[in-house]
DNA sequence: CATCCGTGGAG
DNA sequence: TCTCCAAGGAT
């Protein structure tokens, strides 16, 4: 059982004085060390945008949506369909439909104002113990325990923990706990951020330009990048099914909603079949299809081949102008829609 | 604790 | 081409 270092003090201030020189400069930070707080709004709002995404995918929707609705108030008060749409492209959509819920419970259960606690926070929707945790510390000034997988890799390497990932979880979160102090709470979860994504990087970390090497168990082995240990992940499955592109006589192309539960819950899609390996489907309404090719899809639990036909016909669709559906559809079916068009 | 839930960039 | 995986949360 790895134990922390008896000079927290001094590990502290290496990193905190590093931060000061090489904290990232990203769109919804302020500078390392003001007293003046970040806006919870935003704090809020980047935390749930960089939920398994990466800095350069969510900035532009962070700039985006910040620019269209600027405080939490104006969030609350947008339709469904247009937040979802907004949020077409970056994935992970159950985040969009608890932004939305959590945007309107700030509004009217809260008088449009933010829980300042941890356990307030995490009574919201889309809120988990991340995001509450980082939200506390970063807006604020709380002392909370702020673990991301930037955290995890460090205590791993830090503390040179042999038990992978995901057992070693508790063990890793126990572990940031030891360095947490009341002192600089946001400078400190987001110093600890910054030194994971840009030197104490997955793979080939930067050890030389590390300024907490001297108390790093996983650097002292020769072989810090073997930490975090992890229990190897079962292969993704391939399935395949049918999506059809009907337009009309006006440039628009039928779409449907789908269901709020379930793979892109929410957002607008074309008509597919299911995607169980269907030898053939029936199409949604009878037409004149015409073959169109396929496209390729990735998504976390499996892979896709998702054959495209087209049509031109009506029936009882969400019938869109086709350049609307190309910036308001999740990516699968952009691609799909562009393969129909092609 | 396991599974589900997107996307795009890096190596 | 392929594997990894990024500021996780809900169930």
């Amino acid at each position: 059982m790895p134990s922390v270092p008896s000079d927290v003090p001094a590990l502290r201030a290496a990193l905190l004085d590093w931060y000061d020189v090489h904290a990232r400069s990203l769109v919804w930070r302020t500078p390392p060390g003001v007293g003046t707080r970040p806006d919870p709004y935003r704090v809020w709002l980047s935390e749930v945008m960089l939920q398994q995404t990466t800095t350069p995918h969510a900035t532009p929707y962070f700039l985006e949506f910040t620019r269209r609705w600027p405080t939490v108030g104006d969030l609350a008060a947008v339709e469904d369909g247009e937040l979802m749409a907004a949020w077409a492209g970056l994935g992970y959509y159950a985040r969009a439909r608890n932004l939305l819920a959590c945007a309107r419970a700030v509004a009217s259960e809260h008088d449009g104002v933010f829980p300042d606690t941890e356990e307030g926070l995490l009574a919201l929707p889309g809120v988990g113990a991340y995001t509450a945790a980082a939200v506390a510390a970063i807006a604020f000034g709380r002392a909370a325990n702020v673990v991301d997988g930037n955290v995890e890799r460090v205590m791993a390497r830090l503390f040179a923990v042999e038990t992978p990932v995901p057992a070693a979880r508790p063990e890793l979160r126990r572990l940031a706990g030891s360095l947490i102090r009341d002192e600089r709470p946001g400078d400190w979860a987001q110093a600890l951020m910054d030194l994971g994504a840009t030197v104490c990087r997955p793979k080939s970390p930067f050890c030389g330009d590390c300024p907490i090497t001297r108390w790093c168990a996983g650097y002292a082995s020769g072989q810090p990048e073997r930490y975090p240990l992890k229990t190897k992940k079962a292969e993704r499955p391939h399935r395949h099914g049918f999506a059809w592109v009907l337009r009309d006589d006006q440039g628009r192309v039928g779409l449907v909603r789908r269901p709020d539960k379930g793979l892109l819950g929410g957002m607008l899609g074309l008509p597919t079949s299911d995607w169980s390996s269907t030898p053939d489907a029936a199409p949604p309404v009878p037409a004149g299809w015409r073959e169109a090719g396929a496209i390729e899809h990735v998504f976390t639990h499996f892979s896709l081949t998702l054959t495209v036909r087209t049509a031109t016909g009506q029936g009882e669709f969400i019938w869109t102008p086709v350049e609307e559906a190309l910036a308001g559809l999740p990516t699968v079916f952009r691609k799909a829609l562009e393969r129909g068009l092609a």
